[in-house]
DNA sequence: CAAGAATGAGACAATGATGTCTCAAATGAG
DNA sequence: CTCATTTGAGACATCATTGTCTCATTCTTG
């Protein structure tokens, strides 16, 4: 219902109402009885994006895992979100939103958490700054979403193929 | 002058013609007289955007540096444009542009032999997809000069840290 | 200085999207 | 079945932007 509506905005942010409510499958009339502005709706399906996130990560055993494997584990779930993620970003209409604004940074907050978590147990870099290392992963997970979209990846590789990036860069294996 | 109008657009892929006039600092009726219609400022804008890479890529000594020091030029070069990446890629318009196509295609191509020359070298993995590592360069230019603008990262360690990040990902030094 | 070109400011119609409204048809609960 | 609610389609005013035009002013160039 709301994800069609999200996928036309992320492919065109300008897209008129009329369009978002022929993507829902819905009149357009219709649309504006349950969102009288369109930043209502916008900011609606903003929050619809960052509480399906909230509610994937929640099904991740972060207390028996170790962080790496929770890495891997967030890269599975949040790479087929590519979509969200890129609405998120693209609507830049929702950088004034406070409540959207306090979401969004309280998961980046954890995403920091998780590499704190990982930077204890040795598994990342000290030296790297922790904003660094959250926005790489952010970037990534995109990149390889759109990577899919465009046929250029198959959506099987995805998550390995990011996850080996961000341990080991483009390294080349090294044996042990 | 240009550069002025592309970074109001970065920001704001719909600022409407006064504001792209106002911040090159011109007449609104002038900008018309140079560009007629909207869409051919955005696509000039575009090739001048594409030109400037070229340009910058082309003071790189391809023939005397090792691939992974020509990797270090590029992103010396390329993250403080990373404005201009911004541009080109959230200005959708410009995507069916045919001339503008077969620009971005040739350098994605020279960036993709580059990644080719480097596998070569046995400086980056062998069974990783050209076009992965390019988008991943990509992103973590854009990323980079991101975080430089938002004040997370100070300019001066942006390449370094690009460059370590594609080259090991976020594990921690290991000696020799 | 003088003539020609370019500029800035503003008026203007055309266009497209937003948001409101009405009405007939479809849906759903009692 | 019947009444109340919700819906889709379309008309409509409003608003912002685009693109055109005019005119007085400024700047070049000779």
């Amino acid at each position: 219902m709301l994800k069609a509506a999200a996928a036309v905005l992320a492919k065109n942010p300008n897209a008129p109402y009329g369009e978002l409510a022929k993507a829902i499958g819905v009149g357009r009339a219709t649309l504006y009885r349950h969102f009288p502005k369109r930043e209502e709706l916008i900011r609606e399906l903003g929050l619809y994006s960052l509480r399906q996130i909230d509610k994937e990560m929640e099904a991740i055993d972060f207390k028996n895992l170790k962080p790496l494997e929770i890495l891997y584990a967030v890269l599975e779930v949040l790479i087929p979100m590519g979509e969200q993620f890129h609405f998120l970003s693209q609507e830049f209409s929702l950088a004034g939103d406070k409540e959207i604004a306090r979401i969004y940074q309280r998961q980046m907050e954890e995403l920091e958490q998780l590499i704190q978590f990982a930077k204890q147990a040795g598994d990342i870099a000290q030296d790297m700054p922790e904003t660094w290392i959250a926005r790489v992963i952010d970037s990534l997970i995109y990149t390889a979403w759109a990577a899919v979209e465009d046929g250029d990846l198959a959506r099987s590789d995805a998550v390995r193929l990011v996850y080996r990036t961000l341990t080991a860069g483009f390294r080349p294996m090294n044996k042990g």
